[in-house]
DNA sequence: CAGCATCCAAAAGGATACTG
DNA sequence: CAGTATCCTTTTGGATGCTG
């Protein structure tokens, strides 16, 4: 499902990281702590093919290649956000009721 | 992190099964096709510690345990329900993206 | 009924080395 | 630079049997 791409680990971070612009996939792999070049190459190439993602491949040497946001990209990005911002705002209730359960537990 | 939570393969599912209610264990594992009782309890597990489900047991035999959400759960249902929306509604732009992918590739 | 414990298979993910 | 290929570890998830 489309939903897993975008709510997989990498696949948050990658569309987040693309609001900002424009970006190479050497820019991605140092934006996106932690990830490595083998996750990074296919949560691209998965959202690429959801058709969230535009590859622009420039044919120099060495090889050029930026990603950006399509429009249906920031649309799901958009919404994505709505649940991410709800997240950071609530995240002192959330942790409070972790913390209640787990002293109770 | 609490969206891992959210949106794992289970998560949305149990999430959006309890809007319609308060739902006992055996009818959620009963609606949400394919999920195993481990992993449905893991699941509420993981949302009840994060306040987002609240746990109710009655204390009789044999015993009886009823799910709902919380004001905080109803909160982050309605983003998440915001994202499923978008991407039903938006559904046939991606499968043609993956065609097109799939086609060219 | 509502789970927990155990074991096992499958999939995700990381490290490293290599290529056009 | 932008990946791919390989190997290995970790995580996830299913099946089954058991308990209060």
């Amino acid at each position: 499902m489309v939903l897993d791409h975008v709510s997989a680990r990498w696949g948050v971070l990658v569309l987040t990281a693309l609001l900002a612009g424009d970006l190479r996939f050497y820019q991605l792999r140092d934006r996106i702590e932690g990830v490595s070049e083998k996750m990074l190459a296919q949560t691209l190439r998965t959202l690429v093919r959801d058709g969230l993602v535009h590859r622009e491949v420039e044919p120099v040497t060495p090889p050029q290649v930026s990603y950006r946001l399509t429009a249906l990209g920031k649309g799901i990005t958009a919404r994505l956000g709505g649940l991410t911002d709800w997240i950071r705002d609530n995240a002192e209730a959330i942790l409070a009721a972790q913390a209640a359960y787990d002293a109770s537990g």
